[in-house]
Formats: structure tokens, C-alpha cells, sequence
DNA sequence: GGCTTTATTCCATTCGTTGGATTAAAGCTG
DNA sequence: CAGCTTTAATCCAACGAATGGAATAAAGCC
């Protein structure tokens, strides 16, 4: 349904511009933020005075080594607002305190509860995120919210987790009203995919506002960020190419996933068989995440060290994962690509010096280049995600913020 | 670079968001646009005053079987503005002129000129143009602009058709400018899979707006539209899809395409092959577009006739679609599939039957259900998208327009 | 004929943004 | 060193878009 837009959320709405504005550059005047958003000053000095005034921004001392008058900076005030994110792996929980600024005050990873009850595994989680703002003394009204990372498959209009093939333990779970219910605070539930994006995207220093993001982890998924935006789908559980043919020829394995796969090109458990039948690993218990995890530790390892199986394994893994990207970027016309996740810093190794010449044969249209990046943050891309989207939530403007009737 | 906003934009917006409910649901009184835009009556007073002022929308005559004082019903004036949209085939070209109401009020079609070079074809269109706009006898200051719908790669901000594979002779056209110039109208060039997705976006009575279009002509290409938003991506090139594999098992064809592709499982050209190796049709010049086109049209007709051996080829072709549609639908979380393009009105016999169980079958994520529809426009989809561009350039809502700083 | 219901418009007000003038604080210049 | 230029930020009046409440219009209901 298209709706209007008014002028109280107009405010708002540049409100938003301009601390998205300097959220992405720390310092600027009031006068780079006029040219920054095409706001007359009046505009840009009535808005920051609210800012001040919210305790989101404050000025910083002026520098003045330049012509007129000198300009105050402006930066965000870092205490102004904070918001939580967890991650839900099957190996590992992992939570973070993130700051205005951009900034992980803390950072916390345990072992995934295995076998335990949904009302425990909340219980847990909200514990956690309680004495976490506790300890890093937080005014705890500054805190925006709690956002969860999570694999798919979600309901994310519900807030539930539905029935995750590597999360058996939890199925249905209700983890937006029973976190929201524990904690107090608004809980935002997300793809774990999405999550990185969004990490990814703001961090990114890069004009760059589209790419794909591919992420490594217990399984494999992608996001896509396109003029600024993270793409979500429809069910908000866009990203699922571990199915996507990468290699006609490709051996079947010991494995669910289909043949040829993009899921069995990259995923441990895939990597971990097929190490296991060149010998170079003892194969795991396939249901225990955390072993499937050592042994894929030791086969990069294994490659790092020169190992021939193991390079040969990765290697093939890099061009196989190529494909894939060939495919992504083909279809949506990104020229960038970005990749993380648990598992990517095991693999950057291998991956990196190979993949742009392996995704440039890929191409149908010539491109100037397709940039491959690891992903800028590392391995806690998706809880530093989760806790972004509240940022982002809270405060960044969205187009769909100026439409009457959206929440 | 995020902008900031303004009322007169805002102004503009409400206007464009007026104007798009009433072109989406005709007849609907002010009270309707009130409820529809979430918009104050006062202001849908104002606004459906400037618009009838400026001649795009007219009241019609009031039914008067309700309650309280019967509502004005106002629709879009038909001949309040206009556009016209070409689009470039291999085979064919096809024009229209679209009136405000989403009507075609005229319709050409030719051979597309196959050797000659880029001015003679130019000065064609632009003939071919402004005799339509005499013929249909239309105001031509009512006449919003000219889109174009050619096959990638395309450079869009420069208004260029690259090379496109299919079109040898139309390499580096300046299309924008050649046209401009000739016709003084503004011109809008896009990819022919983007111009279908949005021709098929407007006529859409469904509400979902989220769908994946399946482009299948002489070549094949896939378009997005999510949240009401024809996807474009960074340099307007969406949709190479024909590269995706979509059978590992597939034989090699005398054809440049990828073995096991999507291109190769449907393409007419690569379903002429597969029919003459069936001894179904002789195998005809490979560089003559009609021909193939011709040879393909004579594949279906034996399928439609039950011939054994035609439909197994459609059959398999249809199975292997499904695995590419699979491909998109697990990536885009959508659950809506539409195909169309001038080859769909001769597979959809053998396709549209089967495709939902098909395409059923390779989802990963347990969704409600698929729906796959054939084009709601037909054959012409693509030349009618050009002209909704056009429409939908200088009349929708688009978020974008809201920005300050944007065209 | 009065009452209710629904649609639409009129009037005064609110509120965000804008344009022009003003103040502030530096460097440059003779 | 006083005046000039330059850049930054703010003050003030005005504009314009949307809103809320009252008023008007046109039907059916009792």
C-alpha cells in the first residue's frame, strides 16, 4: 500500500540524514553538513540543536587553521545510544555492546547451549545481555534494543525461529516476545546473512553502496546490498544459494546437500568429508558441530603449511565458490563482493589471491572490475550486525520512515 | 550521498502517491485516497484539485446506492498524458503509444533492421514515432517522453547500447542522444527484462509486490521487482541469468552458451538444436534470428500436436527452467514467478502446467506456495514496459524524488 | 420533516524549511 | 594595527504544506 508522508516525519526523516551523516564522517561542521545533505544551515542548525540536545551529538573543539571563521566539529556524542547484538551460530553465541560511535565496547562468545529447552536458552541470552550492560555501565535508557542473528529459516514479522536444519534444539522458538519480555527491550530479529550486510555496509569506508556479501560460516548464505540498502525478500530469509550448481562434475558425498552445490563446494562438513577421504583429517561426528569445526581448522591449517591435499582441496573449493559469485553477480549486477563469517578467516588465505581472477571468467558483462573484499570486520561480522540493525532501526533515515502508516 | 528532504518535494511525493493509487484503482473517490494514502482529507482536496487543474485526472459521475452523500469518483484522464515505448528485438521491433489509463492506443510492429548502420536506424524509430503520435492524433505536448527496451549490455546513464551479443549491428549506439535530438523528447533507455518486469508490475492487480520475471525471448534474462521496486543494479544490468547451471548432466550443444546453463536449456536457438538432432526440424542458419525463431515456432506446434519427441524436449526444458527458477526464488526470497517474452505464448502450453510442482520441489526454505503466472501483457510485454518507464519516471512515487539533489 | 451517515470543503493553526540579514571569528592587507 | 575579506553559524520574518475542527452537501433512514 503507498502512502503519503507529512511533515513531522520529514523532520525526522533529515533528522536521520544528518547523523547518518556523521555517523560516516566524524567531525564535520555544520557547514559540511549542509553541502553533505543539500539542507539549507537553518535547517542543519535547528537539527543539530536537537541532536545536542538528545545527547546523541556534541560539538568538539575547533581546529582552526583555515580562512573565515573557524568550523566547530561536530561528532557523535559516543554514550548518546547503544544497542546489543547476539549471534546465534551452532558452534558459538556470540554478544556485543556496540556504541554510537561504531564502536564494540564489549564483546562476549560462549559455546551454543545444545541441548537445552527454548525457556532456558532465553533465559540464558537475556542473562547475558543484562549483565553485560551492567558491566560496561551503560545508562541503560540509552540502550535502543537487542537484535539476534540468526540462521534461516525465520518469521521475522513474528519473531520466531523456525526450524533451523543446524539449530534442531530451536524450533519455533519465540525469541522476540520472550527476549523482549526478559530483557525489557526492543528485539529485533534478522537473518544472519542480513545482519553481516548491515554490519558491512556501515562499515564500509568504500562509496561502494552495492554488493553481495557471502557468508562462510556452519552453512553458507548471501545478502545483498543495493543503493544503500540490504535487500531482505519478502520473508526476510533472502540469501539461500547453497543449492546453486557450482560444479556439474562434482562427486557425491556422505551429505544432504545437493551435489554440486554451492553448499558442498564451501561448507565444513563438505570440506571436512572430503579431507577425510584424501586422509588428511580423521572424519568427525557430522552432528557435532564444534568437532566438524576443529577438523576444518586443521585442514586450512594443513594448507597453509603446504600441504598438497589440502591446498588442492581449497583450491578447488576457491573455484567452485567462484562460480557461485559468478552467478550472484551476474544476476544482480554488483561489481563488488565481500566475504565473512566464521569460517572466512580460515579461508582467506587460500581464497583471496584467486578468487578475482576466477569470478572476472565468470562474467557475462565486461566490468571494469569486480572488487573482492574480506569482509572488514571479521569473524564477528553477524553479532556486530544484529546489534547495527537497532542502530540502523533506531536511527537511520529510510525512505519507508517518511510514509504515513509505517511503524 | 544520503540527502535531506523538503516540503515541496514532499508535495510532489503526496501528489505522485494521489495520482498512483487513483492510475492502480480507478474510480476511487476522495474519501477512498484518503484511506489509501493515509493522507488528511484536506490535503487529498488540495492535491486532486492541482491534478484535475492540470488535466491528468477528471470526476466522473456519481453512483449515489450508499448511506451518506455518495462519493465523486475520479478517474485518471486517459488522454491526460501519454508516452511511447520501443522495444529493440533481434527478430522484431515493436512500438506503442500508452495512454495514462495503461491503455495501448496504438501498435507497430517490423522486422528490425538488420545491417545498416546506427543513424539510419535511429531516424527509422524516430520516424516510426512521430507518425504514431500524428496517426493516434494526440496532443504531443501531452507526451510524457520515449522509453526504449533493449537487450544488455547497456550503458544507461550515458543512454549507449554496448554490444549486445544478438545485435551485431547496433554496437555503441547513442540511443539517448541520436533520439532526443530527433524527436525532442525526452528519452529513457533500459533493459528489456527491467521494462518487462515493470509493464508487468502496473498490471498486476495481485498485491504481491515482489516477484522474479523470467524474460524468455531470443535470449533469456530474469528481472526483480521487490517492495514495489524494479531492481536495476549498479550499471542498469540485472538479470544475466543464462549462465547459471540448471542440469550437470546436460550435453554439450553446437552453441557458444554454457553447457548445463539456463541459456542453453531454453533459448530457441538451443531448443532448435536439441530439435534437429531430434530430426523434429531441419537445422536452420544460426545467425538468422527469423529463421530460428521460424524453426522454434514449428518445435512447438509438433509439441502442442503431441508429438513424442517435442515434448520431451519442452519437458525437459520446462524441468530445467524449474531449477534455475529455483535458483532465483531461493536467492530473492519471493514467492511469485512471472514468466513472459515474445517465446512464452508458445511454451506456456507445455510449461505452465508443470512449473509449480517443479519449482515446488527445489525450494529450501517451506513457503506457503509459488505462484508462477504467465505475463499478464502477452507478447508485447517489453515495448509496453518501455512506455510504463516512461509513465512511471515522471508520474510515480519513487522515494528517490523525495531526496534534495536528485533529477 | 428531522436524524443519521458519509463526502467534501472552508478556515485558522501548526510546524518545518527557506531566504535574507546579522553576528562571530578567523586570515589577509596595506 | 585597523579595515577588508572569507567562512561559519544564527536570528528573524515569511512561505507553504499538512492538519484539526467546523461547516456544508447530499444521500438514506425513521
Amino acid at each position: 500500500m503507498r502512502r503519503g508522508s507529512n511533515q513531522l516525519r520529514l523532520a525526522d526523516f533529515n533528522q536521520a540524514v544528518v547523523l547518518d551523516v556523521l555517523r560516516r564522517t566524524p567531525g564535520a561542521s555544520r557547514a559540511d553538513l549542509r553541502r553533505e545533505s543539500g539542507l539549507s544551515p537553518q535547517t542543519i542548525s535547528n537539527i543539530t540543536r536537537r541532536l545536542i540536545d538528545d545527547g546523541l551529538i556534541r560539538e568538539s573543539t575547533p581546529s582552526g587553521s583555515a580562512r573565515g571563521r573557524p568550523s566547530i566539529p561536530l561528532v557523535v556524542d559516543r554514550d548518546g545510544a547503544f544497542s546489543v547484538g547476539v549471534h546465534i551460530d551452532p558452534a558459538r553465541l556470540t554478544t556485543v555492546l556496540l556504541d554510537l560511535d561504531g564502536q564494540v565496547r564489549l564483546r562476549r562468545q560462549e559455546r551454543t547451549p545444545q541441548a537445552t529447552n527454548p525457556p532456558e536458552v532465553t533465559a540464558l541470552i537475556a542473562a547475558s545481555v543484562d549483565s553485560m550492560i551492567r558491566e560496561a555501565g551503560v545508562d541503560r535508557d540509552r540502550v535502543l534494543g537487542l537484535g539476534i542473528a540468526a540462521p534461516g529459516p525465520l518469521d521475522v514479522h513474528a519473531g520466531v525461529i523456525l526450524d533451523p536444519p543446524q539449530l534442531p534444539n530451536w524450533r519455533n522458538v519465540r525469541l522476540r516476545s520472550d527476549l523482549s519480555q526478559a530483557t525489557g527491550l526492543p528485539v529485533l530479529l534478522d537473518k544472519d546473512v542480513t545482519a553481516a550486510a548491515t554490519a558491512e555496509l556501515r562499515s564500509s569506508k568504500d562509496a561502494s553502496n552495492a554488493f553481495v556479501f557471502l557468508y562462510l560460516g556452519s552453512g553458507v548464505g548471501a545478502s545483498v546490498v543495493i543503493d544503500n540498502q540490504v535487500l531482505r525478500g519478502t520473508t526476510n530469509n533472502i540469501g539461500e544459494v547453497g543449492d546453486i550448481i557450482v560444479d556439474p562434475d562434482a562427486e557425491q558425498l556422505e551429505w544432504a546437500g545437493r551435489r554440486g552445490g554451492l553448499a558442498a563446494a564451501c561448507v565444513p562438513e563438505a570440506l571436512v568429508i572430503q579431507a577425510a577421504r584424501l586422509g588428511l583429517v580423521p572424519l568427525p561426528d557430522l552432528t557435532d558441530y564444534v568437532a566438524i569445526d576443529d577438523a576444518c581448522t586443521s585442514l586450512c591449517e594443513q594448507a597453509a603449511a603446504g600441504n598438497s591435499g589440502a591446498v588442492w582441496i581449497l583450491d578447488r573449493a576457491a573455484r567452485r565458490v567462484a562460480v557461485g559469485l559468478g552467478v550472484l553477480i551476474n544476476l544482480l549486477d554488483v561489481s563488488r563482493v565481500v566475504l565473512g563469517g566464521p569460517l572466512w578467516n580460515r579461508l582467506s588465505r587460500a581464497f583471496l589471491p584467486v578468487l578475482p581472477e576466477l569470478v572476472a571468467r565468470e562474467l557475462v558483462v565486461a566490468r571494469p572490475a569486480i572488487v573482492v573484499d574480506g569482509s572488514a570486520i571479521g569473524e564477528h561480522v553477524a553479532a556486530q550486525g544484529a546489534a547495527e540493525l537497532v542502530m540502523d532501526h533506531f536511527l537511520a533515515p529510510r525512505a519507508a520512515a517518511l510514509l504515513v502508516g509505517e511503524s
